[in-house]
DNA sequence: TTTACTATAGAACAAAATGTTCGGTATCTC
DNA sequence: GAGATACCGAACATTTTGTTCTATAGTAAA
């Protein structure tokens, strides 16, 4: 990619991330974007088609990486096999606490719904892909999406708790008060 | 209230619900809703400052309700105290259940965060106030504020996941599978 | 270095939405 | 019936959106 469409991008991004840690979404103008990013608002549209396209797209630039690497790596993908079945969501509070591209202040910030809906869409998956691992007993007359749905829901729900109380507690705390829950 | 302003109110008020259940809230304009509410541009103003005041009304309106009611009616206070400390829930299924005012179509649309976010806030008191009836004994270590947000929580997404699949389980049927779960 | 390509700046523009104002008319209250 | 109040509807200034244009500057390949 051009340089100048990198910077270009880049700028974008930061100046879109600093705005909505402190102002709602609905309320930021194209033209603040753009001023903040010191770029001309015919660029701004040369890159993204509409606000509502650069938040998706953020989102895609925030949570994809996450989760690619969980796919990639098949040192991740066996952990439900194995007896260890909490390493996934160790990770997981591992990765987010690493806090790039400002993720943390977007899950604890005002706007963090936007986020948290993404970041559920994807969990989604991987938690109905993998739920007979995590299954307890207990749980056996329940409908199966209802589960898949109570996981994922908790996870995401703990996360922004989590977030939220600004990472007082370590993600090994974290993931037991997660589990203790499941 | 004059007659008057309680019709025009009204008329606001179910536009503004038919938009809300197949449009997103950010693309509905005032236009819009005075257009399909058969009212002028004025008098919508002189009714709501924003559209976001509009939709803030609209909550209070529909979950005041509910919850004026569990906390007016003794009845429903005491339940955290006797035995059957699941009454409460099953009363508010039961409550959302009737779907007056279009609250099943909100909580299932496209918008439905809009309300579930009001409906958790209202909700977390009441749980607060009332965790040690409902606590159970492996919950003892976990943070006290974590097991609140946590049963808030998983009530929402509870309600979120019956709303989306139709209301197919009987009220009696997914306070089960709640409290299964919690 | 020269050449062709592409991104950007900056300004101007139309279209749409917001929120206000005002005079005239209908409806409510007393 | 009289005064107060809510409504209509049209006009209006303002803001935001998204597009279009030309000139300029950075990039990539010869």
């Amino acid at each position: 990619m051009d340089r100048r469409q990198r910077k270009t991008r880049d700028a974008i991004f930061k100046a879109f991330i600093e705005l909505l840690s402190h102002k709602d979404f609905a309320s930021i103008t194209v033209g603040e974007i753009i001023e903040r990013a010191d770029i001309g608002r015919a660029t701004f549209y040369a890159h993204f088609e509409t606000k509502d396209y650069l938040l998706k797209e953020l989102c895609e630039e925030l949570f994809c990486h996450l989760f690619d690497t969980d796919k990639g790596e098949k040192g991740h993908h066996h952990i439900f096999s194995c007896d260890a079945n909490d390493s996934l969501f160790l990770h997981l509070f591992k990765h987010i606490a690493k806090n790039d591209n400002q993720l943390l202040e977007l899950l604890s910030c005002e706007n963090n719904q936007l986020f948290l809906r993404y970041f559920k869409s994807q969990l989604l998956t991987l938690v109905d892909s993998n739920l007979e691992t995590l299954k307890k007993e207990k749980y056996d007359e329940l409908p199966h999406d209802f589960l898949v749905n109570h996981i994922a829901s908790t996870f995401v729900e703990t996360v922004k708790w989590w977030a939220d109380d600004k990472c007082r507690l370590s993600p090994e705390q974290i993931t037991n008060c997660f589990l203790s829950v499941i």
